[in-house]
DNA sequence: TTGTAGGCGTTATCAA
DNA sequence: TTGATAACGCCTACAA
């Protein structure tokens, strides 16, 4: 049982097998098994017959080396660990994987904290060894060292989001900050003055866009900005549980709460329970995603919903157009986040 | 700007670049790198030096054609489109990347729906194609062909979880069959007689393992099984949203619910809420899981918890042992999930 | 319509 | 301690 799987490696039939079982030349039969026009009918019906038969596929590496290509497309998860269950991140890859396949491409994934030396190890090893063709970029960083490092490598990628220093390249955004403003604008119409802001960490480009859809709502309302309704979160729960805990405490509460994203939002949605605030009627809440969750909370998550399935989707065409040399339609796309107003940010 | 990055592989610096570069042989370069211990250190120091400098990367394709290797590990996420946002996939995809890079191995994602010809396909081209050295099965089914397959292609692979026609497989399993005994222990404590399980599709043995546990509960406590109480769910909360309905419109309503896992029982809270049910008093619910959202819900989830992340660092800290030809410690481990008591099964 | 042969970039065997 | 050379399995000019 133990050296059960050993040498399975060494068994299986190569393109040689099958010609000589044929006698066949393998040119034939890899003309064949692709497709080739310049093949008699005959012989290809032979051909993928016999392949079938012998349980014959293509060795991939070999394939790879050949054509220069492994049709395969990189994605690095920017988490930390010891673990991380966003399901921003499932949708994502369930989105690029989706995709992917379509275009009979494979997805790698790899797991990496932002800015250590393993994200950069991982890149390295991906883009100089080849292996991949392209990489999907996501959380963007206000400054983000992948995006030259991909540059300076003539290396094709995509990303869902800018940085703050360059959006010149390929990607896919969503604009927070009107998101964020026509959220601050349902606020303010609702009655509220004290609207508080729970951020994602400063590093994040969605940090800035997000917020600065914050202070201009509050510009708008003509409602002076109150650094004390500014709190520190991290884009999970616990960190909008604790962010809370501390807005909640102050001496003139806000009476309304925006998440930097809906994990946080439901972090607050937690506390005010706890402390038997009743939101809705004496709290709002909001948060940033649209995750399934927020269509499932008590009372609903009034949201920003960016579709994430479709930018992963949409990205990994824009990458394979640029893998293949394609034109891509545009640069960039900005699309337009939608806002969902929920029981969690209206009175009674 | 179009075709900016079309010639980017072939700019590369091959193992022969540097050779070149130094006056030696590939030979020696190759040894050199690899660490072998017949190269003189000052040589090496060399080799390690200019390939750094000249950004030289071994071409992955070619190392795992020739050592016949892949050095990376598949995993096909079994879900199925449009999408599909269960937060166990991240968890379980960010353990798979954790462990694999300890490893230095790579981790090849997919997505396939369960028993759809792309999932024989996706199989065949990563195992038949030696794409990958090993895959990680997961959401098994009771009659599972991919174990089959596996095993006729001799091909390293580790479950989580068992079918229910073998078991002589590697694999970690969860006890959910005393799980839910346990669970249905603590609700007959709480003086529940009318309980009600929603399913899982019953393709899958997490399906038979839990609901076996309800059957058992019920036959301990004595009490006679009531088929009005069972309801078909397909593990999303909408899934148990709608069963609730059901479940809670019946002229004699159970007073408490078990959703086969955590999503499920989130949409029993949902129900619940717009029915104005109070739950926990009037209402028990709980779920499956122990996901993060089950500890943020109104009120907190009791559930089943199994330690996702875990278990699959464990599958792969396995996978690579098969890989390798060592030992595995043991053919299979059964760990004991943990029952975490919350509010929405306690009155008052 | 089919076959010959060279090479993709490594690693590994063997000899120097 | 180093080097020449032969694979690994496939694709593709080019020739037949």
């Amino acid at each position: 049982m133990l050296h059960y799987f050993q040498n399975v490696l060494e068994k299986m039939p190569t393109i040689h097998d099958v010609a000589k079982r044929l006698n066949l030349s393998i040119t034939t039969v890899s003309r064949a098994l692709d497709g080739y026009s310049d093949v008699a009918a005959e012989t290809r019906q032979k051909v993928i017959e016999t392949a079938q038969e012998m349980g014959y596929t293509p060795t991939l590496a070999a394939r790879q080396l050949r054509r220069k290509r492994t049709e395969t497309i990189g994605y690095i998860m920017p988490t930390s660990k010891p673990r991380f269950s966003d399901p921003f991140f499932s949708e994502f890859i369930a989105g690029l994987g989706d995709e992917a396949n379509e275009h009979s491409f494979d997805l790698l994934v790899s797991v990496a904290a932002p800015n250590q030396d393993m994200e950069v190890n991982a890149y390295q090893r991906w883009v100089q060894g080849r292996r991949v063709d392209g990489i999907i970029l996501s959380r963007m960083r206000t400054q983000d060292w992948r995006v030259q490092f991909m540059r300076e490598n003539r290396f094709p990628f995509t990303a869902f989001g800018r940085t703050l220093i360059a959006d010149d390249f390929p990607h896919i955004g969503v604009d927070g900050k009107s998101g964020v403003q026509q959220l601050m604008q349902h606020l303010v119409e609702q009655g509220h003055r004290r609207i508080a802001f729970i951020t994602a960490p400063e590093e994040f480009t969605l940090q800035a866009d997000r917020f600065s859809g914050y202070l201009n709502g509050l510009a708008q309302a003509e409602i002076p900005y109150d650094p004390q309704y500014t709190i520190s979160g991290d884009l999970t729960r616990d960190g909008g549980y604790r962010a809370a805990k501390i807005l909640l405490g102050l001496p003139n509460p806000p009476t309304a709460i925006i998440g930097a994203n809906d994990l946080t939002a439901i972090g607050v949605l937690t506390a005010a329970h706890e402390l038997k605030i009743n939101v809705g009627q004496d709290l709002a809440v909001a948060g940033f995603d649209g995750i399934d969750e927020s269509n499932h909370t008590q009372p609903l998550l009034t949201t920003i919903k960016q579709p994430v399935y479709e930018c992963a989707r949409l990205l990994v065409r824009m990458l394979i157009n640029l893998i293949n040399g394609e034109p891509i339609s545009e640069q960039y796309i900005l699309l337009q986040p939608e806002l969902i107003v929920r029981a969690s940010t209206l009175r009674g």
